[in-house]
DNA sequence: TGATTGACCAACT
DNA sequence: CAGTTGGCCAATC
């Protein structure tokens, strides 16, 4: 199977268990590519094409902070789905980030 | 078909 | 310490 580098994105998003949260970065890094993070948040911009199943909330930056929550249709929509598992989110930044971490690399 | 951008990250200046 | 640049892959202009 030749999946491009976003068709595997979508398998790992897909894979994030409830409650818990991952990053660009751990995502790209996972595939064998640090610097295509971009391309994370990129294959999330188009998820619903792919996807509209793919809970790209779980997905944040390095910081734990909702920088693509503009891209949920109305801002706001990543949080309330963030703290509808019990992630406490303040200032579009997750609370506790490293507890809700989860690393792609440490689970597959 | 070449150039630019994109929800990032890390290194360098 | 803060700003800039490079890097990665794919889609859009």
């Amino acid at each position: 199977m030749e999946e491009s580098f976003f068709i595997k994105v979508y398998e790992v998003v897909q894979r994030i268990p409830f409650g818990k949260v991952t990053s660009y970065g751990a995502i790209a890094r996972y595939l064998g590519s640090a610097g295509s993070s971009r391309m994370v948040g990129w294959a999330m911009n188009h998820s619903h094409t792919f996807d509209p199943q793919i809970p790209a909330h779980r997905v944040v930056n390095r910081n734990g902070m909702l920088t693509g929550k503009h891209h949920f249709g109305d801002p706001g929509i990543m949080q309330q789905l963030l703290e509808n598992e019990g992630i406490q989110v303040e200032d579009d930044c997750i609370l506790d980030f490293q507890k809700y971490f989860w690393d792609p690399s440490l689970e597959l």
